[in-house]
RNA sequence: GAGCGAUUAGCUCAGCUGGUAGAGCGCUACAUUGACAUUGUAGAGGUCACAGGUUCAAGUCCUGUAUCGCUCACCA
């Protein structure tokens, strides 16, 4: 038996498995190969020059922290497909970057000088302040980076992207000229989501809604107005410029027209008394105090009344800036103070406790203020001639708008959604979409290519001239992220990379971003080349813990992948996040669970130790005789390596590493194994040939269906294996087994 | 207010186009120092939320109810 060929095998094997001991090693060690990269793979014959391109952009995490779950999970999934495709010979290429995520790394840098410094943006200035964001970016990013790598990430680096580097930069210029050409950008004074602490507009996407308390005031502008209101602001209402009822509204529908003067609270006030349908009779009072400045519907009112007369009465600091009493006082003061002279002067009719929704900005947490506000916008509704269209549904050179574009891309099936019930929550959101504001009033980020000279302006991407000022308002991050699937691939440039990689073959990311970024690359990849930007989109749950709770730093119930890798390794940290995630689910995790996959790793280890010895003399020259069981366990490999496949191909990633597992334990090692042990050490060499044949298939195919799973282990073990019994000298480039 | 999803073993969940229930973890008992104690074998445990319906046959399809969750909208 094996006892006289254990000299053949490597120490390694002695000790259950250390993936600490390999991991970083392997990682350079495939890095250095090349073959992350398509182009060396097709030089060195392990893809053909013909062979099916498969393509994933990765999600550029943000340059502003370190890596969490939820990036691991999109990590896990996202190299399972590369690894497979790469090894079936598709020429793979998985494309890194990171993204600059303007607001965020913004706010997040202020936050550390205001702390650290005690100084405001506006004290340091905008070069000195988008000096210190770079240095922060620039940091920020190595360490993402490094631990994507430590994920066993198999991304071609030498593509790496970054939001605002010089080639990205080009591509977000170009796009905003051609679509300002085309009019599909324009400039415009609306009602804006004002954030007052981040000193920005934010998209309506942006927008949280988070439940108070809040009081009804029910009340009268004056002894001598006619009709009663009521409002959860009563400061705004010295912006008001109308009172409008319900037309058919028997009580009101006398004083349809009318036009009442009076001061409120030391402001000059007129009110016009006007029809909307749009108002409930039932609810507070049926009329509603219009304040176009500060509120959108108030704004739609007013348009639809003809009212042109829309004061602003609150300014960017959510400060008043009124004459009188309310001067210059906060917004919230200022109720406090409105009501008081709403008691002195009789004119309160009573105050009601309800839940009211409060409009908050996702980023840092201030109450949205509508303001009237000059921004740029992407107007979703208007025709435009598509010249060329590859978009099922739409033909070249017709007129289309960007949601009809956005719809005809899902609904002819250009892109299919996964899981399915997320097609209609697309649909749902493009129905009701508006558009879209592009314009932020931060400095980080990617500034905006109008330039202005008196009432003059231009838009193009090189100045005009010294005597042109540009633009200080930047881009919304997300539309860069828009282009991000073409940007990344060299466009505007007609590159051979665009030709190839473009459409992308599949999107993973997080269903949390379905709207802000997977609609927006829907867009604008249909705008700017006619085509869907993938053909597949892949949407991941939230990690949450193993009682289904949402991780956070305040419960304490946080895992970090980092700490997950060292424990446990980083092969047992992906098949945890796998396993039993499907596809729109939230992944429930627990330590327990990581650990369990570790023990797995060993098992195999120890598998391929069994195998390994056993199979140490065997000379595969010889004459092949297999028996009916020899036959019957290669079939039953062919058919789990063919199971295996088709979930894969069908994404159902959590059924692949679930079966592959369970053969490898239950069948290969708990049957197999175990059945071998009396024929290997029998006396019948032919019988014992046979079967050892049968475990080096079994072993080497393992090896190979786990790898895009655990690609650390089943490494360590092939760089341990004899040459004899493998195809290529890096598991990651061996075939495929079928 | 609208839409969507979930409800299956103590816990977390599979169960795809219908044929009388599965996995992992946990639990119990036993075994095991020649691949592996990061092990093996065996076992207990479910009227598949509830009520109707379609069908020869329903976790599996339809309708309704309840509970939980998510998304969107938002009315002063």
């Amino acid at each position: 038996m094996a006892e006289n060929n254990q000299p053949n095998i490597p120490e390694v094997f002695l000790s259950p498995y250390n993936p600490e001991a390999h991991e970083d090693t392997l990682y350079a060690m495939w890095n250095d190969s090349g073959y992350f990269n398509p182009d060396n793979c097709v030089k060195d014959g392990i893809a053909d020059p013909e062979a099916e391109p498969f393509s994933i952009v990765l999600p550029p995490p943000n340059v502003t922290g370190t890596l969490h779950m939820g990036h691991a999970a999109m990590l896990a999934i996202e190299d399972i497909l590369v690894r497979y495709h790469r090894m079936k010979g598709h020429r793979t290429l998985w494309l890194p970057g990171t993204d600059s995520a303007a607001i965020a790394t913004q706010s997040k840098v202020e936050k550390i000088i205001q702390k650290e410094e005690k100084k405001s943006r506006h004290d340091l200035g905008r070069e000195e302040l988008l000096r210190r964001v770079d240095a922060f970016a620039e940091e920020s990013k190595e360490t993402i980076i490094g631990q994507t790598e430590k994920m066993g990430s198999s991304l071609d680096w030498s593509r790496y992207a970054f939001t605002l580097d010089e080639q990205r930069y080009h591509a977000v210029m170009t796009a905003f000229v051609n679509m300002f050409n085309d009019g599909l950008i324009y400039r415009g004074d609306r009602i804006v989501n004002w954030d007052p602490k981040g000193q920005t507009t934010i998209s309506d996407d942006e927008i949280v809604y988070e439940e108070r308390q809040a009081k009804l005031y029910t009340f009268k502008y004056s002894q001598d107005f006619p009709i009663a209101v009521a409002t959860t602001r009563p400061e705004t209402k010295v912006g008001d410029t109308a009172v409008a009822v319900h037309p058919d509204d028997e009580r009101y529908k006398k004083y349809i027209g009318q036009t009442f003067d009076f001061t409120f609270c030391d402001v000059p006030v007129s009110v016009q008394i006007v029809a909307d349908s749009e108002v409930d009779p039932e609810f507070g009072t049926g009329a509603v105090g219009v304040t176009p400045a500060h509120s959108k519907t108030d704004w739609d009112i007013a348009d639809r009344a003809g009212i042109t007369r829309r004061p602003q009465i609150i300014n960017e600091y959510a400060k008043m800036t009124v004459e009188g009493r309310l001067n210059n006082l906060k917004t919230t003061v200022a109720r406090e103070e409105v009501v008081k002279w709403l008691e002195e002067e009789g004119l309160l009719k009573s105050v009601e406790d309800i839940k009211q929704n409060v409009s908050t900005a996702e980023r840092t947490g201030g109450i949205i203020e509508p303001l009237p506000k000059l921004q740029w916008w992407i107007n979703v509704n208007k025709k435009f001639t598509q010249k060329h269209s590859e978009i099922p549904g739409i033909e070249s050179g017709s007129d289309v708008t960007l949601k009809e574009l956005m719809i005809a891309a899902v609904e002819n099936d250009g892109v299919s959604i996964l899981p399915e019930r997320f097609e209609r929550v697309y649909y749902n959101w493009i129905t009701n979409l508006n558009d879209w504001c592009i314009s932020r009033q931060i400095w980080y980020g990617h500034r905006i290519p109008a330039w202005y000279k008196g009432d003059e302006m231009k838009v193009q991407i090189e100045s005009p001239g010294d005597d042109w000022e540009q633009e200080s308002d930047t881009l919304d991050t997300w539309f860069s992220s828009g282009l991000w699937t073409f940007s990344t691939l060299g466009w505007p440039e007609q590159t051979d990379d665009l030709k190839t990689y473009h459409p992308t073959t599949v999107l993973e990311t997080g269903y949390d971003i379905l709207f802000f970024w997977v609609a927006r690359m829907i867009l604008m990849s249909g705008y700017h080349l006619g085509q869907v930007p993938f053909k597949n989109v892949y949407l991941h749950g939230l990690v949450r813990d193993s009682q289904n709770r949402k991780m956070s730093k305040s419960l304490g119930n946080t895992l970090d992948p980092l700490d997950m890798i060292a424990k446990y390794g980083a092969d047992a940290t992906r098949l945890s996040l796998i396993v039993g995630a499907a596809p729109g689910n939230d992944m429930p995790l627990s330590e327990d669970k990581v650990r369990a996959y570790k023990k797995f790793a060993n098992k195999l280890w120890n598998i391929s130790r069994f195998v390994l010895t056993s199979i140490a003399d065997a000379d595969w020259e010889q004459e092949l005789q297999l028996s009916e069981r020899d036959e019957e366990i290669l079939k039953e490999l062919r058919m789990k390596i063919a199971e295996v496949s088709e979930d894969i191909e069908k994404f159902s990633l959590y059924l692949a590493a679930e079966k592959a597992y369970h053969y490898v334990w239950h069948d290969l090692a708990d049957k197999v194994l175990e059945e071998s042990k009396p024929i290997l050490n029998g006396a019948d060499t032919a019988v014992r040939f046979a079967r050892q044949y049968v475990l080096k298939e079994c072993l080497v195919a393992s090896l190979k269906m786990l790898h895009p799973f655990m690609p650390f282990v089943t490494e360590t073990v092939w760089q341990h294996a004899p040459e004899a019994i493998k195809d290529q000298k890096l598991l990651m480039v061996a075939k495929w087994p079928n």
